[in-house]
DNA sequence: TCGGTGGGTTGACGTGGATCAAACCCGGGG
DNA sequence: CCCCGGGTTTGATCCACGTCAACCCACCGA
């Protein structure tokens, strides 16, 4: 490599940690601002961490300072209760947001784990309100972010309390295809990051059902499933079946 | 009525509509503001609305423009999807905010509505933006408030997705005692403002298990019930059901 | 090559809560 | 006073999912 390759190289690599060159810009929470200000917003996000699968981004208890964005990578977050009960709350795929939960009580109310390597940007918690005073639309931005979270937990408490199993797994995947396609993956194809297990918790099932809907969906020409490799074969199906089960 | 005596009503009923006087500062939005900072904060509740039991506070798809804090009655807030099927995903009771969920959107994902003749204070959300951009305790406390409400949700999905019907409505009944004991209520005496069948809707059962439970803790003396009018007898009991239950 | 290990599938069976149905309770109106 | 209606209670039955257990398969390290 010369030497003019390496110095672009490495001004690549320093200017590629800022938001402002993020390609995540549109998912995270730049939306809409102006050039001045992303300048501003590059110096917000600090630090950079890498994480391999299996690590706590954070744990429960643990002191709240930052917030993260998922840069790449996809993660699980989980909560539990004295008695050893826990249950998944969320899986968070790039650009979408981890730690939300600490502001209320400046303590981490679950674990973030990594379900695969991954790669996020820290954003101290007290920095984005600062800059939030002074960009409307990073202050706008950052509400509906929070709020969106409020909506989705709805949708799952929605999911949990009155769908069945099927309809459960095939709400979640649906989910899951159309942000995999938000991100200009495949909507149809995908891999799982997550055991039948961690399905199972977030969806308030037994891992022995979350398998059994799976061998329906196949057997019924909806999907092909190779252990976490998932095909969706009927889209029209599965929302058939999410919604009109039931009376 | 003497003139002064009315007088003085009058003044008091005018004096009585500003934060800065609401004795709710301590749950509502103003804790921890300054004077100064308060008066500011009187202006931002432009509104107050009565609403009679039944009413609706907003509607799904109604366009968002403010959150609304609870001055007294009792609201709940629920979802539903094309299909019929709905969820309460929430009760709300003095001093506590509605309508978060239509930040993100712009448009109000879920109905709230009057359990009883209640009033609300509206505090239009582009106010809110715009002062808390200038108190920063007041932006801190509103992010606060918003995280909440996710964590809260993270319980509901705990609860839906791992308790079994018995551990529910003991959470849900501690949970009601606590939020009254706060209020400087009994936390062992209260009424239900809600229907079973509501109750059973939050708590993702039907109504006749919902009965069923209330009559099982009767049976075991946990509680005495009569119609909505509940009394909590054995509160370390109900603890240990909701959480020791299962292994 | 082999055994070990951990996740996944499948089957047989049990059960908690849903469903269906009847009776009850209480408040309100004629 | 009775009747009516909505919310509630209670009982009988059903079924979706949990539980328990065996087995399979992919992967891995020896």
């Amino acid at each position: 490599m010369s030497n003019n390759a390496m110095a672009a190289r490495l001004a690549f690599e320093l200017v590629k940690t800022a938001c402002s060159n993020c390609n995540l810009r549109e998912l995270c929470l730049p939306i809409g601002i102006e050039p001045a200000e992303l300048k501003k917003l590059d110096e917000l996000v600090s630090t950079r961490r890498r994480l391999r699968r299996g690590d706590f981004l954070y744990r429960v208890g643990q002191g709240f300072e930052s917030i993260y964005a998922v840069r790449s990578g996809f993660f699980k977050t989980d909560v539990m209760i004295e008695d050893g009960r826990d249950q998944v709350t969320g899986f968070q795929m790039t650009g979408e947001l981890l730690g939300l939960d600490g502001i209320s009580s400046e303590v981490h109310t679950c674990n973030a784990i990594a379900l695969e390597d991954s790669e996020v940007c820290a954003i101290p918690f007290s920095h984005l309100e600062g800059l939030s005073r002074q960009i409307h639309t990073l202050q706008h931005h950052f509400h509906k972010v929070m709020s969106r979270e409020i909506v989705r937990d709805h949708g799952v408490m929605l999911l949990l309390g009155t769908m069945r199993a099927e309809e459960r797994l095939a709400a979640f995947l649906l989910n899951l295809s159309q942000r995999f396609k938000a991100r200009g993956y495949s909507p149809a194809e995908f891999n799982l990051r997550m055991s039948r297990d961690e399905i199972g918790s977030y969806l308030g099932l037994k891992l022995e059902t979350v398998s059994r809907a799976f061998s329906r969906f196949q057997e019924d020409g909806l999907l092909s499933v190779h252990q976490k490799k998932i095909r969706i074969l009927n889209t029209d199906g599965l929302k058939t079946l999410m919604t009109h089960q039931r009376g």
